[in-house]
DNA sequence: GCCAACGTTGGC
DNA sequence: GCCAACGTTGGC
């Protein structure tokens, strides 16, 4: 079981918005180590910190779960979309996703100041400095600990 | 709005 | 394959 962090703008999409629809296709990945991530790592289940980036403040915000296994992201192939890829190919995708399952809201936001300030979270990638990955794996005990400054019982 | 970090592009 | 220019992310 691996777990893992996912940034998404909250003006864009919230937790409140995953929690709305149940479960998201994480479309528009366009980098290629985060994309890896989705395609070959992830399994269906594992629990995922979901975090605002570009918020006030930044911050985890809740839990969602990876809900099955990668498929080619769509917009790909929809030149309509803003993340059409000419270079992509129904025979050759180039770009792939999971869905997410909403799981939890933190009844408050974890902010970002309070992880980089917190010895025990150091060393996770998200208080690392210029870390722009928008998908990340996140240790066990940093996934449990989070969950804890939350106040949420973190799921098995 | 600024700017550090860093990924991508394209000329050579 | 190198690397300068450029674009994007995202905190502050």
């Amino acid at each position: 079981m691996r777990y893992w962090l996912i940034k998404s703008e909250p003006d864009v999409f919230s937790i409140t918005d995953l929690e709305k629809a149940g479960r998201e296709p994480w479309t528009g990945v366009r980098n290629y180590q985060a994309r890896n991530f989705m395609w070959r790592e992830m399994r269906e289940g594992e629990p995922t910190l979901f975090y605002h980036s570009n918020a006030k403040p930044p911050g985890v915000a809740g839990i969602a779960r990876v809900a099955g296994e990668s498929y080619p992201d769509p917009t790909q192939f929809d030149p309509a979309s803003e993340y059409f890829d000419p270079k992509a190919s129904e025979d050759k995708p180039r770009w792939w996703l999971v869905d997410f399952d909403f799981v939890a809201a933190f009844d408050q936001l974890v902010p970002l100041a309070t992880l980089k300030s917190d010895p025990h979270l150091a060393d996770m990638m998200v208080c690392r400095k210029g870390t722009r990955l928008s998908i990340t794996p996140v240790e066990a005990a940093h996934f449990k600990y989070v969950c804890g400054l939350a106040g949420f019982q973190p799921p098995d």
